[in-house]
DNA sequence: TCTGGGGTCCTAGGACCC
DNA sequence: TCTGGGGTCCTAGGACCC
């Protein structure tokens, strides 16, 4: 049996290649996307990277480069990049036997037993050429016999022009003189703080890191870097993931537009989270019995010390009705609110899932139609806000929402939306 | 003035039990 | 009360990823 074949496929400068594609007008343009709250820049055009605009600046720092280069910035528009890469995976899936979508961007695609029918490089060529002709995104190939490797590959092709985007690294030799140019905290696995302990052990390559010995690794760091290891040199240790997971928590938090000072916008905030994390939660069709809220001040204010604060509850049976959350996140909020501080940000977490149904009854369980009852009222409530966000809302979540964030730059959603389609002239 | 959000996995340490 | 090993379960925190 021959063994696996990854490919790994990942689109160039997504969020702006996703802005560029309905804004011909911008072809050559730079272009960044803005975080939430439009904060920091998380993506950058070709042009943009070209100027030297750093990955995650705070966009307050490159004003002057913005308006200097008539750089052209967009807030972050999940809808669309959402949309975009449905359309990109569902173009891998047609081509290819199995597809693990990693990320909104990447994709892993298992190309085990192509070789014979067809050059794997060819192979990665022509899975570059559709994406672009179909979906009009471009991305980079990088293929080898483990996803770490499969990554690297990525990496060169990104990296070295004349890869023309595909790199094979099938090859044992390939992929030594590859690992020799790369540095170690570009390996998948290997961030900041692992780097730099490797460093004082004379590691710097991701050579010497497949060179170490990995029962020496294993002991002095951990086995995900002992892993890491093995697949460096070519062991495939991380399958291929088809069908996902599902999510062992829902995290839903934002950093407020403007700050928070009194108790009752917070109500307002906290609710509105609440109700986002219960509704991905239905849509998970999961239940869950313990509600995290937590409230902060901004971690970069030097004048005021930072403030932050978190409770948790467990509820008496798992549930996914946004009203048992919300009554729960009300009482925690009481308990951790304290007055005069400048809040910057708030969230909540969802944690300890259970499929609907299958948990411990107790005393206090609501009867099976009561539960039914509930049930058909948060499906009303999603169906409503499906057609339209927002249709109906709980009282709590507020009106006005003052704190809510900065979209300064928001792109039409083009793709998701009937009144933001694009119109041919 | 302005610094993202949402995840996963692993490990260490404490509580508790036999 | 002291002594001790071994096991499980839980939680907090660290490190990583995109």
């Amino acid at each position: 049996m021959p063994s696996t074949i990854f490919a790994l496929v990942d689109c160039n400068n997504f969020y702006a290649s996703c802005e560029k594609l309905f804004r011909p007008d911008l072809a050559n343009t730079p272009v960044v996307v803005l975080s939430n709250n439009d904060g920091c820049i998380v993506a950058r055009s070709k042009e943009a990277k070209q100027l030297g605009i750093k990955m995650g600046v705070p966009l307050f720092k490159v004003q002057k480069e913005m308006r200097q280069h008539g750089i052209v910035a967009f807030s972050s528009n999940y809808a669309l990049y959402a949309d975009i890469s449905q359309r990109v995976m569902s173009t891998l899936e047609s081509l290819t036997p199995a597809v693990e979508v990693y990320s909104i961007d990447e994709a892993f695609v298992d190309l085990t037993g192509i070789e014979p029918l067809q050059n794997l490089n060819d192979f990665g060529l022509m899975l570059r050429d559709k994406v672009q002709n179909w979906v009009g995104i471009t991305v980079c190939v990088g293929i080898a016999p483990s996803k770490t490797l499969a990554k690297l590959a990525n990496y060169a092709a990104k990296k070295w022009q004349k890869t023309a985007g595909v790199v094979d690294l099938t090859d044992p030799i390939r992929q030594r003189k590859l690992l020799a140019l790369v540095p170690v905290n570009e390996v998948w696995g290997i961030g900041r703080k692992l780097s730099k302990r490797l460093e004082l052990l004379g590691i710097t390559t991701a050579l010497q890191l497949a060179d170490a010995d990995a029962k020496y690794i294993r002991q002095h760091f951990s086995v995900v870097v002992e892993r890491t290891v093995r697949e460096l040199n070519g062991e495939s240790c991380i399958e291929l993931e088809q069908v996902i997971p599902t999510k062992q928590q829902i995290i839903s938090s934002r950093s407020f537009g403007q700050r928070i000072t009194c108790k009752e916008q917070m109500q307002q905030a906290i609710s509105e989270y609440v109700s986002l994390a219960c509704k991905k939660l239905r849509q998970q069709k999961q239940e869950a019995k313990y509600l995290t809220v937590f409230i902060r001040t901004s971690a970069f204010n030097q004048q005021h010390d930072l403030f932050s604060n978190s409770k948790s509850i467990a509820l008496d049976t798992p549930s996914s009705d946004t009203r048992v959350f919300l009554a729960k996140a009300k009482q925690l909020l009481d308990m951790l609110w304290v007055n005069n501080f400048s809040y910057a940000k708030a969230g909540v977490m969802l944690t300890d899932f259970y499929n609907p149904g299958q948990h411990q009854l107790n005393l206090f369980t609501a009867p099976a139609d009561k539960q039914q009852a509930n049930h058909k009222l948060m499906q009303l409530i999603d169906n409503l806000n499906a057609k339209q966000d927002k249709t109906i809302w709980f009282a709590s979540q507020g009106v006005k929402q003052a704190w809510s964030m900065k979209r300064e730059h928001l792109s039409p959603a083009y793709t998701t939306n009937w009144r933001d389609l694009p119109i041919v002239k």
